[in-house]
DNA sequence: TTGCTAATTAGCAGGTCTTGCGAAGAAAGG
DNA sequence: CCTTTCTTCGCAAGACCTGCTAATTAGCAA
């Protein structure tokens, strides 16, 4: 993704407006590794500008992406989550702590598909699901943790970061 | 996932009751290679079954899902899917009609992946996103089509089927 | 500076997908 | 046939996201 100051001429040069809300969003995101959620960009935006909307938000990570600035990742644990990353790469994600980290993987281009007979296709997404370091050593085998299908749900409101998406930002 | 009889004794040998509700989920789940949601799977078990409970073929599936007797699968459509092949494959996803295919990929276990450092993969998903051949021979390019973060809805309730979960069954 | 106009924001209602809960019902086993 | 325990249904509720609209504001021009 861009840096502020190009996507403020790239929004003026589109006639879209340049918005303190979305300046702050355009800060919060630049180099952004934490592929954070929604919920989890407006609680960090919240500290810096109380009042700030969710709405606001989704609206602005919507934009960015249609825009082809932010990629848009499910890694299947409910929410979307936003990467700047625009490189060609891939994800890592931790199945305890739900932590994500961009990986890059050569080859990946030409795998060896059998019978794609027709099927064309435009992106490949891998997902690498496993264990993050802090949270192998910590665990003992804590076996099958029956997970609901949706991922680990925060029943913070707009408060402070708990857990899971793991945000460290300016 | 095993045959309809092997899944009945199983159940049985664990101490959980083997229902007409879930003898039918059984058979209309064997070797379906449809990948369906359980709403559309619901849609079908209605027509077998009338009065049939959503709410119970999310617990079956659920319950088949975490005796690892179906791979949950979230192609980022909104809903998750159910697919009973436990071979070791990947997804292809039709980006227009939302269909998913199962896919042979040789070598995904050994990709070349940089940085890993001290994470430690479980499992590996890839997801292809492209056009199957129906959709790509009748489309025109229709350029990009805005579409919403959460997959296309159907709104329809519980009726015939419409769209999208295409399902071939018995 | 002032004024105009189109774009944006905030907030809430509503939609989709999934799970929690509890009363009524049914499968297993004696 | 009876009892115990697991299931089913149906609804309420939760999580995530989008639609809508009144009030506000950015950007531009005079």
């Amino acid at each position: 993704m861009k840096a502020p100051a190009e996507l403020t001429a790239m929004f003026r040069a589109s006639g879209l407006k340049v918005t303190p809300q979305r300046q702050l969003l355009f800060r919060l995101m630049h180099e952004n590794k934490s592929h954070p959620t929604a919920e989890s960009l407006f609680s960090v935006a919240s500290d810096h500008m109380p009042g700030i909307s969710l709405r606001t938000v989704y609206q602005t990570l919507t934009d960015l992406s249609s825009m082809g600035e932010l990629r848009l990742i499910d890694v299947g644990s409910g929410a979307a989550r936003f990467d700047p990353n625009l490189d060609d790469h891939h994800h890592l994600v931790c199945q305890s702590c739900g932590d994500v980290r961009d990986i890059y993987v050569s080859g990946s281009g030409q795998l060896d598909v059998d019978e794609l007979d027709g099927f064309s296709v435009d992106t490949t997404t891998i997902l690498f699901h496993g264990l993050c370091t802090p949270c192998r050593v910590t665990q003992k085998v804590s076996s099958t943790v029956a997970k609901p299908l949706v991922g680990i749900s925060k029943s913070n409101t707009s408060s402070k970061n708990t857990t899971n998406p793991k945000e460290r930002m300016s």
